[in-house]
RNA sequence: CGGGGUGUAGCGCAGUCCGGUUAGCGCAUCUGGUUUGGGACCAGAGGGUCGCAGGUUCGAAUCCCGCCACCCCGACCA
């Protein structure tokens, strides 16, 4: 079964990798680091930015577009966000090419070298920060709640498709508040837009909390994340929300006249989702046979596969195929009817399971006869046979059923892999031996936290929202604590 | 950026150690035919600057030098 991809119990890597080649989700480009994002790929994109920017609208945000160029000193205005992204950035130096004068081939122009060179964005805090700077005088001008769609370039030494790449495609929210407690509660709200959009769009259960500070965004007061787990025991950060304080509104002199007409520093949030999320996605849900998707997001929710021998048996199929996908295109789904002649039905059954369609119909001349249709869902891969006019009925209720399954599926996955730990001796026989989440008392140093990364690979993924409080000791150091917080390795 | 590996037709590979006809094989593609309820078969055809650039040689996929890309493992990170 499945032969053209590794089994992901044999090598889970390979099978992600094999498995974004074989969906034709994305390829490696020429340019090191870079992918190319293939149309199956970036529909699924498209899906989760439809959603996500509605979801922003609909807590009072709009779109706007910054420069993909930041002038080298507004960089440096703010000195922990530089040290944070420092070792990272690409940087222009020049604005023109011209031919070599040896004739062969183009060269930089040396006599076109910029005064100052420009960062090619990592994060847009500081060209944000530069222009709202010019937009608040008053509270009257406030809040600004300003969304980003956009691609920026980290230049990381290892990349893979998706979870880790030299360019990828976010979005960045950025907003201006008059005082701290409506930037926290902004904070707040998005990290829990990000936790709706990951458990009821992407059916990825997720954990919210506080980074520590080794976790921290670099010039962030705080940071929310949402973690997941993945099916090889590893935690992924699905999305990021931080509250920045007045770090930025002072390196930016960003001052706002309040009601009593003192003046302040605006407070400020950053939060953003990447093209990231679609590697979780492969990992939360997929198999051996290839992607499953959950059907919110699927570019492709239905697929339509004619069986026949001859010629007027295929057309008498593709009369009703055509009908149903009519009826079905009504009813909001997103219907492909797989005619291609060159294929056998099997191929077509195995093709629309590497690609993850959530719901597979078939039709043959046995179902003509009886005026049923075979319906195949993704997610266990059960099939039943139908009446042909119930199935708009059942698909309806199926969707819903597949949503719903395979969130659970994968919240009890983390729940038969979320370990509450209280030695040392288990921490480390877990962390090797099974992987998954781990529940454990940490003394809330960062020396601890760096020791046990140096002698585990595992992190504090987050400070649990929810993590009651509980007496209890260090599970490195003995010290007490407080709380228990959440170790895993991670993408 | 360090260690290891790989690069030969769209994809997967053999050939490279030990240089020597016209660089092969499988899949895919195209044509014709037979097929079609879980990855079809037969016949024929097309497709190659052997990653790129130098060098050694009568002769280089093969040997030498440099570069590039990808994969795996580390360090760094969303």
């Amino acid at each position: 079964m499945a032969k053209f991809l590794t089994n992901k119990e044999e090598n889970y890597a390979q099978w992600y990798n094999d498995l974004v080649i074989k969906a034709d989700l994305a390829e490696n480009s020429a340019v090191r680091g870079c992918m190319v994002i293939k149309p199956y790929g970036y529909a699924i994109w498209e899906h989760i930015q439809a959603q996500l920017d509605r979801m922003f609208k609909a807590t009072g945000h709009v779109n706007a577009y910054f420069p993909l160029f930041i002038p080298k000193s507004f960089f440096s205005r703010e000195a922990s966000h530089v040290e944070g992204f420092a070792k990272e950035c690409a940087v222009v130096t020049h604005y023109r090419l011209k031919m070599d004068e040896n004739g062969k081939g183009i060269v930089v122009d040396p006599t076109a070298k910029l005064e100052e060179e420009l960062i090619v964005r990592p994060t847009s805090e500081t060209i944000i920060w530069n222009s709202y700077k010019n937009w608040i005088q008053s509270y009257r001008d406030l809040p600004i709640l300003i969304n980003q769609w956009a691609n920026v370039v980290r230049w990381e030494m290892r990349t893979r498709l998706f979870l880790r790449t030299a360019e990828f495609l976010w979005q960045e929210g950025h907003t201006a508040h008059a005082t701290k407690e409506e930037a926290v509660e902004e904070t707040e709200k998005m990290i829990g837009v990000y936790s709706d959009f990951a458990e009821n769009y992407m059916a990825l259960p997720v954990i919210k909390g506080y980074k520590t500070e080794n976790e921290r965004f670099a010039g962030a007061l705080d940071t929310y994340t949402i973690e997941a787990l993945m099916q090889d025991g590893k935690a992924l950060q699905a999305g990021t929300s931080h509250f920045l304080g007045q770090n930025f509104a002072k390196a930016f002199d960003v001052q706002f006249t309040d009601k009593s007409g003192k003046l302040d520093y605006v407070w400020a949030t950053s939060w953003g989702l990447s093209t990231r999320m679609i590697g979780a996605l492969i990992m939360a849900h997929s198999d051996n046979h290839g992607l499953v998707l959950p059907p919110k997001l699927a570019p492709l929710q239905v697929v339509i596969i004619p069986i026949f021998k001859a010629d007027d048996q295929l057309a008498a199929i593709s009369v009703k195929a055509l009908a149903l996908k009519t009826e079905l295109e009504k009813a909001g789904f997103s219907v492909k009817y797989d005619d291609r002649e060159n294929f056998k039905p099997g191929f077509k059954f195995a093709d629309s399971e590497l690609k993850g369609v959530p719901v597979r119909l078939a039709m043959g001349p046995r179902d003509l006869e009886n005026g049923t249709v075979e319906v195949a869902r993704r997610d266990t891969l059960e099939k039943e046979t139908i009446p042909l006019n119930a199935v708009v009925g059942h698909l309806k209720k199926l969707m819903d059923d597949i949503q719903v399954n395979i969130f659970n599926k994968a919240l009890k996955f983390r729940q038969e892999n979320t370990f509450s730990i209280d030695t040392w001796k288990d921490f480390l026989e877990v962390i090797d031996n099974q992987g998954g989440f781990i529940l454990a008392h940490w003394d809330g140093t960062s020396e601890t936290e760096e020791k046990i990364k140096e002698e585990t690979k595992a992190t504090i993924r987050c400070i649990p929202f929810d993590a009651p409080p509980e007496e209890g000791k260090c599970i490195y150091s003995g010290r007490p604590s407080g709380k228990r917080v959440l170790f895993a390795r991670s993408y």
